[in-house]
RNA sequence: GGCCUGUUGGUGAAGCGGUCUAACACAUAGCCCUCUCAAGGCUACAUACAUGGGUUCAAAUCCCAUACAGGUCACCA
């Protein structure tokens, strides 16, 4: 009996040879320089800020080269497989505007290197398997999950490094007659790797992200077929996947470095060639003193659903990303404030190698700059899209006010220095609620007079203003003298100046009369430009809320 | 415990042997501007190079230890 016995003994059915995929899936015809990079996560839960980054990371790789940029589906895990995961990815992906160039999505399969979908690729793994088992680096081990255990146990007691290798890697030295019976007797059994490395001897590995590491080799025969579905587990579904795909670019957390060894083992064993590897650092949350990896039950900001919840910018939520991701990337910035992020050359050199915290404050200021440079059309559209589906009643309103709340967005917007007053979509209702009728007339108001507080000095002021001063056709200067020409009449000073001046001269100044004007149109003491806000309410509408004071 | 990675102010970080009495950005505070706010301008702030040894004329930068933090050691990815 031999290698290959075994080999048919445990795959009859697999005819095709590893020859017959490399000819299927021959190398890409890319130009020089040329990249291509994957985004692989698996359907076990929902996508987290550090899924994003690796993303992004791809597809600026990719859009940089003019490579490819694909999306597979690592589901080998059914177990822990969650509803609806992989339509958050596609969706998260379409948000972000990282639509990758080959993907799968149910019987669509776009792209010359699929299926996209590791559970559908099983066929091709077993060829792989059964290529191992025949030059005898593979073989089946029927240790059931007790015997495991048990070795765990005694390796601990004993504190030896434990796992299956060495002296206890026990099915390694099953003979072939052995194997084909126990498997032709119906025995479970998973299929390891038979590794030749030798724990104390070290080779050097180069991580684009960390530079040149000293690791130790691999000699763990770890499992690469998993019993039961006999799928694969992820260290060899990334040798074939990433080696029949042609990946260049593998984009992962750190957290991956310590399985290199195994990966680099793997693709020797084969003869291929492994990828680059750009092992990133993982983001941290703290936690009081403590410092911990960003965890899902505790940080809400941890999941990427979270952002668009808020109401973010997609780009901003990029941008921020782009500041961990390139140290260079800010000043990069600063010369170029209009470009988009994918006209940056992201260099994994340029990549910090230590742990980071995300920064939400950092966020806000970025996306409350990106929202402040947008046209009203473009902020209108966004607020839409958001409102959709986390407002609704307020979405109605501002579809039916279409135009209207495009000139409410827009004030002060069309200057030099925009104002930059809100950094996510679900701030805006706040700020402007008081500009629709159906808003204010329902809402429980309280008026937040300053320093003005005379009941009857605030009626006649506001009345006598709206009656005698207002005019809808006034300029902004215009408007603004007759405010302090009523000021001056009723005792106030014109100026702020005159007023700190001769404090005793005065009741109060002008700045005082504006605000009993504003509190009285809006409740708010602070609001963006009062001219602006009386235009848009027009005279009629001021009125009627007078009436109602 | 073994193996690996990291450690510059509250945060992201620049720095790659002399130009570091350590850039820049965010946050914070104050002042100016101003009808309020949001901005904007200016200034300040933080006793910032984990510690200890080397190497060197010279170290945040190179080497070695120590400490601390994180990752990993599954038929999970």
């Amino acid at each position: 009996m031999t290698n290959k016995d075994l080999a048919n003994a445990i795959f009859p059915n697999i005819t095709k040879t590893i020859e017959d995929y490399e000819k299927m899936y021959p190398e890409r015809k890319l130009a020089e320089g040329a990249n291509v990079t994957r985004f692989a996560p698996s359907p076990t839960g929902f996508m987290h800020i550090g899924n994003l980054l690796s993303a992004t990371i791809d597809y600026i790789i990719a859009r940089n080269t003019n490579g490819v940029f694909f999306l597979r589906n690592e589901d080998t895990d059914t177990a822990r497989t969650v509803e609806g995961a992989v339509e958050a990815i596609n969706h998260i992906l379409k948000h972000y505007h990282m639509l990758p160039d080959e993907y799968q999505y149910k019987d669509e399969i776009v792209g010359e290197y699929g299926p996209y979908i590791q559970s559908e690729r099983k066929e091709i793994y077993h060829a792989f398997v059964k290529h191992l088992i025949e030059i005898g680096r593979a073989y089946p081990c029927f240790c059931t999950k007790e015997e495991l255990e048990a070795t765990h146990n005694i390796q601990e007691k004993n504190k030896l490094r434990p796992g299956y290798h060495g002296r206890y890697a026990k099915c390694r030295n099953l003979s072939i007659d052995e194997a084909i019976e126990k498997i032709n007797a119906g025995v479970e059994y998973t299929i390891r790797f038979k590794s030749m490395g030798n724990f104390d001897k070290k080779f050097m590995f180069d991580d684009l992200v960390k530079g040149r590491i000293e690791l130790p080799e691999n000699d763990e025969d770890f499992v690469i077929m998993k019993s039961g579905d006999l799928l694969p587990t992820y260290h060899f579904a990334h040798l074939v996947d990433d080696h029949l795909m042609h990946t260049t670019h593998v984009v992962r957390g750190e957290e991956w470095l310590p399985s290199v060894p195994k990966h680099i083992e793997l693709f020797q064993a084969f003869g291929f060639k492994a990828p680059k590897y750009i092992q990133y650092p993982l983001i941290l949350k703290k936690e009081g003193n403590t410092v911990r990896k960003i965890s899902k039950r505790k940080d809400p900001e941890f999941f990427v659903s979270y952002y668009e919840e808020k109401g973010y910018p997609y780009e901003a939520v990029i941008e921020s990303l782009m500041t961990i991701i390139n140290s260079n990337y800010e000043e990069w910035r600063l010369a170029h404030p209009d470009a988009s992020y994918l006209e940056f050359t992201f260099s994994p050199k340029k990549m910090s190698s230590s742990g980071c915290f995300y920064d939400l404050d950092k966020l806000d200021n970025i996306s409350k700059n990106i929202l402040s440079k947008k046209t009203k059309d473009e902020v209108y559209d966004g607020l839409l899209d958001w409102s959709e589906k986390y407002d609704k009643d307020f979405c109605d309103l501002i579809k039916k006010y279409a135009d209207y709340t495009k000139n409410i967005l827009n004030i002060e917007r069309e200057q030099k220095k925009p104002r930059k007053d809100y950094a996510m979509y679900s701030e805006i209702k706040n700020k402007i609620w008081y500009m629709f009728d159906e808003l204010y007339d329902t809402k429980e108001k309280s008026y937040e007079y300053q320093s003005i507080t005379d009941k009857s000095e605030i009626k006649s002021l506001v009345s006598e203003y709206l009656e005698k001063y207002y005019d809808e056709s006034d300029d902004k200067d215009t408007w603004f003298n007759k405010i302090k020409e009523l000021a001056s009449l009723h005792g106030y000073a014109k100026e702020v100046k005159a007023y700190k001046e001769n404090p005793g001269d005065y009741k109060g100044h002008v700045g005082d009369v504006a605000t009993v004007l504003r509190v009285a149109i809006t409740t708010q003491s602070m609001t963006p430009d009062l001219y602006e806000i009386m235009r848009l309410l027009g005279k009629d509408r001021m009125l009627k809320r007078l009436q109602n004071l």
